[in-house]
Formats: C-alpha cells, sequence, structure tokens
DNA sequence: ACCTGAACACCGTTCAAGT
DNA sequence: ACCTGAACACCGTTCAAGT
C-alpha cells in the first residue's frame, strides 16, 4: 500500500483515542492499514518506540506558556500538560509510562527548569521542583482517568467530585516552591 | 493439589520480586503451581483482583510511623510507602496501579489524612494534600524503578544519580503545607 | 522502500466436567 | 473445595522472501 511513519503514527494516535491502550496493538494497527502486522516493524522497531511517538505526538498538542509571573507560567504549563493528557483516551497511561523510561519529549520538563531558573531557582532546585510537578501532574492525571474508565465499566464503585481538585494540590507545591525562592 | 488463596498469592508475590511485572502471568502461576492456568481463577476472579492483593501484600510490609511532630510523621509514611514499593521489583508500578483504579488498600492515605488533620488541616485540605503526597511518592518510585530497570536492560542511556533526591522534592510539598497549617 | 506469509512463543478467560 | 482439559480469541516479534 506504501504508507509512511507518519501514517502509521497518526493511526497509532487514532486507535488509541477511539478505543484505549487495550486496543493499541501492533497486530491491529496492521489490520486497520490493511497490512501485515510484520509491516509495521518496517516504521518502528518495536512497540515502545511506538509507544514513545504517540506520547510525543500527544504533548505536541499543548499550548505555549505566555504569562509573565513564574507562578503563572507554571500553572500554565502544568494546566496544558494535563489538558494534552486527558483529551486523548488513556493518555496520561501512555505520556508517564514513557517519561519514566526516559523515552519521548522533554518539552515541559525543560519548560519547567526554565522557567524555574528564571525566577532564581538554583540548577538543583529547578531540577528537582520541576521533577516533583510533573510527578503531581502525572499522577493526578493518571489517577483522574484510570478512576473515570473504571467507574464507566462498573469495574469499581467510587466518587469522582473529590478527584478533579486538579488545581488546590498544584497550589501546594507552587507555595513550597514560593518559599525557597524568596528565601 | 489443594492450594489455597494464600499459597497462590504468595507465590505470585515471589514470581513478582524475583521476575517482575511481565513474568506474573496467570498461566506462569498455574505452571510454578504445577496446576493448570484455569485452576488460579478458583482463588482470584480475574488477574486484576489478583494484582490488587499483591499491591495489598507489598503495602503490609511498611512500618508504623512512630514522630510525634507532623511533618516528621508525614515523612516517616512516604517514605516507608516507598521503601515498600522499591523493595519488589515493579512494586511501584502495581501499587500505583491498583490504587489509581480505586483498589487494594487505602492505608497510606489514611494515614496522612489522620496525621493531617491532626496537624489542623480541616477536612478538604487533608484529602487534597494527602492525595498530592501520594501522587509525588507513586511518581517518584516509578519513575526511579523504571528508569532502574530500563538502564540495566541497555534499553536507554540515562544517568540515575540526579534521581533519587527523593527527600527534597517532599520538603517542597511538606513546605506547602506548613504555610496552610500556620495561616 | 515497503510489504507478505508463516512461524515461535506466548497471553487472559471461560466452561463443562471430574474428584 | 479444588482442579482438569480443551477451547476461544488474542498478543509481540522475527525472518526469509517478494516487488
Amino acid at each position: 500500500m506504501g504508507h509512511h511513519r507518519d501514517d502509521v503514527l497518526a493511526h497509532a494516535v487514532e486507535l488509541l483515542d477511539t478505543h484505549g491502550l487495550g486496543a493499541l496493538t501492533m497486530r491491529r494497527l496492521g489490520t486497520e492499514l490493511g497490512v501485515q502486522p510484520s509491516a509495521i516493524y518496517h516504521h518502528f522497531a518495536n512497540k515502545q518506540t511506538l509507544l514513545a511517538a504517540v506520547a510525543d505526538e500527544i504533548l505536541a498538542s499543548r499550548p505555549a506558556a505566555t504569562a509573565s509571573s513564574w507562578p503563572d507560567r507554571v500553572r500554565e504549563t502544568c494546566a496544558g500538560l494535563r489538558t494534552a493528557m486527558l483529551d486523548c483516551t488513556d493518555g496520561a497511561d501512555v505520556v508517564a509510562t514513557v517519561w519514566a523510561f526516559g523515552l519521548g519529549a522533554h518539552g515541559p520538563a525543560d519548560e519547567l527548569v526554565a522557567v524555574l531558573v528564571e525566577a532564581g531557582a538554583d540548577d538543583e532546585l529547578a531540577a528537582v521542583a520541576s521533577r516533583t510537578l510533573l510527578h503531581y501532574v502525572f499522577g493526578h492525571a493518571f489517577e483522574e482517568q484510570t478512576a473515570r474508565q473504571a467507574i464507566a465499566a462498573g469495574a469499581v464503585d467510587r466518587t469522582l467530585d473529590s478527584l478533579p481538585d486538579f488545581d488546590l494540590g498544584l497550589e501546594l507545591v507552587i507555595d513550597g516552591l514560593r518559599s525557597r525562592l524568596s528565601a
């Protein structure tokens, strides 16, 4: 048929978004593209590499932070990251896993480090704080998205109104950061 | 052979610890117990239920927090949780996933909420802060454990000395919490 | 450059039936 | 109460070979 890497990647993202991570299979991807499973390996070395590219695609849709104060820029970056992940089925799972493996884009991490250094943090604080913020955003988004699906599937009974208080937890970390930056 | 639920669970934990999450399979578990795969379903409804029980087992080894001040109790609880997860291969992955699904023990969460309420937090702050702390601990442990394995497997080249600065990030959150509690 | 066909070594889960 | 045997509907990955 003559597909390119980008065709395969775009289809993988669509498959993830419409049917979830469980449906994003090398075999199913091949079938939907009208091609043998093994043909996918011509474009991606393995599934992990494909998932890393999918994660990058999810993160590419983030808007750039525009605010002037560092707390607002941190809020913008974290909110943008969260929204990008929640906008795609199982997006938080894919992005967090790829990040933990050390693959995929460092965009959000680099952005946070830059903002914090500009705000007066030394290199160590900037590095630790950016990772702390990312762990918070990943953890919160992953739990929210997973719980929502578990409830929708009837797999578990649980309320969710207690969950999406994303901003409050973020302010907690920002407050801790503020007390370090003003010192 | 006549196994009980606890035999199966103990073997599952051992399989996880010695060979990782990829090896913790219903089929392999059956084989190692000298039993058909389908026999496992007599003890656990499905793999998710088994994983929830495994997560509870990992968390059961945590020591109780004994310190008197709330920041020290928070540090103890978080460090105990982290250690329990890191002590078992893929422990952070299993515990964080089970937690996100709303299954398994709420031990660490309940402990943190209790400590924070005792320290003067209202119910909402205690709930948000405990989840923020958990997201941080899960995220940090998952990344540390995953990165360590990815490096050991040669799947990725990355330094790790920049990672295990667990305490610094935790102090950040505790500082934010302190500024709320003293207000 | 892109793909086929076939194979290898696996999965989770169900279900009738056995003791 | 605990298990067998067999099946169903799948996986990721490799590799020689084709165009």
